[in-house]
RNA sequence: CGGGGUGUAGCUCAGUUUGGCAGAGCGCUUGCUUUGGGAGCAAGAAGUCGCCGGUUCAAGUCCGGCCACCCCGACCA
């Protein structure tokens, strides 16, 4: 493609309302421009990088037995009453003009389901990995940052169909495998990751974390055993607690500590280290409230509350209202001593507070030389807090986490039989019985993963594109569009990296240097030839963007091997296995 | 949904305090010069100052309402 002819509108300045780097690189080069919130339209240089990332998930899908379909975006709802998900908040309704309800596919477990339902009759027809790369539609609360979370998305969401459980097994494994692939394609480190399972549910579920500084996730990894884990949902491998003698501490006191209500004011204001404090959290499920403790200088982990108390309870803070109602003092002055009507969860951390400090249950008040045993208990200790760097790996023995930040690019489910119940949707097994049949559903995000690719490659001049994805392989930057024998080396090596498979983008334009300069070095192509001054010895200079200063030379009939082999090299460097 | 912020040329932003001709830089158009890291000179085009209403001789500026967008939180398949 020569310069002139492209469509690739780039920035000197990135837009005010972008500020992560991914976001304002996609925006500066001309990728992509907003339409609305969380709403992008993707320019010819963007859809090109996002055709590539679709076609290599297509092709690892392929390989593991995909087939390809596509489903409608436009859902009618009452497949969703039939699941019970017509209420999730994210869905986007709609109404035609017979006032049928309809909605915009956000996932596709219930199509899918309908369409088993009808055309899967007996266990012959399985297993059957079905898989489609679609635009989803989600109605999120708050759009932000770019393409890594938006209302309207590209995902390959696939679903696997089987009639036993080791099938499920097995196409989980090789969805794994074939994520692997995939992001080691595309140039990139990920962990996969236990996670909640939200809305989708199932037995089983993994995440795949594509690592980068700006990610949003944060991810545990046990640096022993490789465990890996979502840090909202990590379990932290106990360890021997010593609850401190009841005598050893003055009797608990009540002291004023006006306008201290966070942790951080109250350790100010009584000299003490947040680990001394216990934290006393108000939260609520339906009619349920339950005091949740933990150290000063921990946070609550509401999912795993929930697990704690039991029957898969989904705890939400308390409002004002609840906390002054059960404390009778205002947010900021909770605390177990005298706590009456609610269920206490403690943190076994908490237990282990010789000398604590907590809220007197009334205003602008704290309570000193609080002990456990003495002053107050716990309807039940568990490991409610949130886990981070250096606690202990619940599956080895001696491993300690390391934290990392990470972007979700892929959520994989054992679904098993969660809608095929709902929906009947049933087959004859061998013996002649109808059972219900187990689902997998398996979800990429494309367009994010062009954000997090660029997160993950990027440097003060702009994005340098692993070659797999980029939107070209090479740039033909030429220096002076008016001189005829730079035009014709140009032109030459153009055509010939073209007829060898090499897609090249030809910088002819009527721009000064600095500028063609820029705008490679910002849209990120990963091989740049430059057709100059050395023209005159009948050689050009090829460079690679991902390393600033190496360049070489070569002349011209040379040039579109030597760049074939480049591309050929950084390709190999990004095979699987 | 709660808290905070912003809305003026394609982009970045002044101007709003104290009401009085609609501004700058970048980009764009034309011409000449220039051509190895976002060129120089000259001439130009470009605006419903987010929208609606109000106050006023006069509103980008003051008042009321609404909308959009951004950030923090809640939420998030």
């Amino acid at each position: 493609m020569k310069a002139t002819n492209l469509y690739f509108p780039t920035l000197r300045e990135a837009p005010s309302d972008a500020d992560i780097v991914s976001h304002q690189l996609l925006v500066r080069g001309g990728f992509i421009r907003k339409l609305a919130a969380g709403v992008y339209t993707y320019l010819p240089l963007g859809w090109k990088v996002h055709q590539k990332i679709a076609e290599i998930v297509r092709q690892e899908m392929n390989r593991i037995g995909g087939q390809e379909i596509l489903m409608p975006a436009l859902v009618p709802l009452e497949l969703l009453e039939e699941s019970g998900r017509d209420k999730v908040p994210v869905l986007f309704h709609l109404k035609d003009r017979n006032e049928r309800d309809f909605c915009l596919g956000f996932t596709h477990e219930e199509v899918i389901a309908d369409l088993a339902r009808t055309d899967i009759q007996s266990w012959r027809q399985m297993p059957l990995y079905l898989y489609q790369i679609q635009t989803k539609f989600r109605d999120e609360p708050r759009p932000r940052g770019g393409l890594l979370r938006v209302r309207e998305f590209t995902m390959k969401d696939g679903y696997s169909l089987d009639f036993e459980d080791a099938g499920l097994d097995s196409i989980f494994e090789k969805n794994h495998e074939a994520y692997a692939r995939v992001f080691h394609r595309c140039g990139m480190e990920f962990v996969a990751v236990e996670a909640d399972p939200g809305a989708i549910g199932g037995s089983e579920n993994r995440e795949f974390m594509l690592l980068a500084e700006s990610g949003e996730d944060s991810v545990l990894q046990c640096e022993r055993c490789g465990y890996g884990v979502n840090a909202e949902v990590a379990e932290i491998r106990p360890k021997p607690i010593t609850v401190a003698a009841p005598d050893s501490v003055p009797s608990a006191e009540v002291v004023d500590t006006p306008g201290a209500h966070t942790v951080e004011q109250v350790c100010q204001f009584l000299k003490a280290a947040p680990q001394q404090l216990i934290k006393t959290i108000l939260c609520r499920s339906g009619d349920r409230v339950v005091a949740a403790l933990v150290r000063g200088d921990r946070d609550l982990c509401l999912p795993k509350l929930g697990k704690a108390v039991g029957e898969g309870l989904n705890f939400e803070l308390a409002d004002s209202e609840t906390v002054e109602r059960v404390t009778r003092a205002p947010v900021g002055f909770a605390g177990p001593v005298g706590l009456s009507g609610v269920e206490i969860i403690a943190d076994p951390e908490v237990l282990e507070a010789a000398d604590g400090i907590t809220g007197a249950n009334q205003p602008e008040r704290h309570l000193v030389h609080v002990q456990y045993g003495r002053d107050y208990t716990a309807t039940q200790v568990a490991d409610i807090r949130t886990a981070g760097a250096g606690d202990g790996c619940p599956k080895c023995a001696d491993g300690h986490y390391r934290q990392m930040n990470g972007i979700e690019v892929g959520h994989i489910f054992k679904l098993g039989l969660r809608y095929s119940k709902a929906m009947g949707v049933c087959f004859q097994d061998e013996t002649g019985q109808n059972r219900e049949i187990i689902m997998g559903s398996y979800g990429l995000g494309i367009s994010r993963t062009v954000a997090a690719i660029i997160e993950a490659y990027h440097d003060e001049d702009g994005i340098a594109w692993p070659i797999s994805v980029a939107p070209f392989d090479a740039v033909a930057i030429q220096i002076n569009s008016d001189d005829p024998s730079q035009t014709k080396a140009a032109e030459a090596i153009y055509h010939a990296c073209r007829s060898s498979g090499v897609d090249m983008m030809w910088d002819e334009r009527n721009e000064r240097p600095g500028v063609k300069f820029k705008d490679a070095d910002l849209i990120g192509i990963p091989i740049q030839v430059v057709i100059g001054r050395g023209i005159m010895q009948g050689k050009v200079e090829i460079r690679l963007r991902s390393e600033k200063g190496h360049q070489e030379e070569v002349v011209i009939d040379g040039a579109p091997l030597r760049i074939a082999e480049i591309k050929a090299d950084l390709l190999n460097q990004l095979k699987p296995d």
